[in-house]
DNA sequence: TGGGGACCCTGTAGCTACTATAGGGTCAAG
DNA sequence: CTTGACCCTATAGTAGCTACAGGGTCCCCA
């Protein structure tokens, strides 16, 4: 199989494997005489692995280090658990934030109309007070 | 005030300062003699502006427009809703994906133990099986 | 046999929003 | 006159790709 053809069957940028490649995420495979990458099926799930734990969104790091478990993986199992714990952790704490600014981004929507200074759109009049309140917090007798 | 001043005043760092006038989001201030940046009360609502906005993670190119919607505000509120609806629209759409992350990652979680094959866990195991399957489904006849 | 198009190679630069150096100059206190 | 805190520019690094540039290879069709 070509980097093409592994590329089409996962789904994969050819750019990406040669990436993972030199990442170190993926084994060099076998080469053609001129020179070709060539790969069997053991590669394509090595990279079906990779691409699986990228969707979940797993960082380069941590997938090379559970890729390294895959093969030894007798005792891994704390630092496998470890390692998605902290994942879970990391998840939820942007979903915390996400959701904070959802809240913030809908407050500051509102503010178009209800905020308006004259003609000056109500979003930005309040962005600005923000800004000049806080300048005014920093340095109370500079306003 | 110098850059420093106006760092701690905003709790920005000085490269971050320095790195917002290259990128345009700051004016260029006037310099002392010896070339040190001096900044004024309105430079600090400006900083304040910016990092308000990426307080609320807008992207820099976006506080770049509002900050010229700031000078030259009328008949921009059309824009200004569009360019905040469609970041609400990406934070919705960043949460949302999340979301599903982490429930995925709570069921791998859980298969530490349950999907256990001998002394590997779990974990990587269901990972490794992923793998395989969708190679299987991608060459029905290389299995 | 020659030409074209599809594929492959390496190496490097770009993206976001910073952060962190390297290598120097300036300024005020002691 | 030195020390230390501050300032300057320019460049490289971070994550995870993506997109070239500039070349080689392969195979088909005439």
């Amino acid at each position: 199989m070509q980097i093409g053809e592994l590329a089409k069957a996962t789904g994969c940028e050819v750019e990406t494997i040669r990436y993972y490649e030199r990442e170190g995420l993926l084994a060099a495979p076998a080469r053609s005489e001129a020179g070709y990458r060539q790969y069997a099926q053991r590669e394509l799930e090595q990279l079906n692995f990779v691409r699986h734990c990228r969707s979940l969104d797993m960082p380069l790091a941590d997938i090379k280090r559970l890729a390294g478990y895959a093969t030894d993986s007798v005792a891994a199992c704390e630092d496998v658990n470890a390692l998605v714990d902290g994942h879970i952790d990391r998840v939820r704490a942007k979903l915390a934030s996400l959701r904070a600014l959802e809240a913030q981004l809908l407050r500051l929507r509102a503010q178009c109309a209800s905020a308006r200074q004259g003609d000056a759109c109500g979003i930005v009049a309040s962005l600005q007070r923000a800004a000049h309140d806080e300048a005014c917090a920093c340095h109370p007798t500079g306003a």
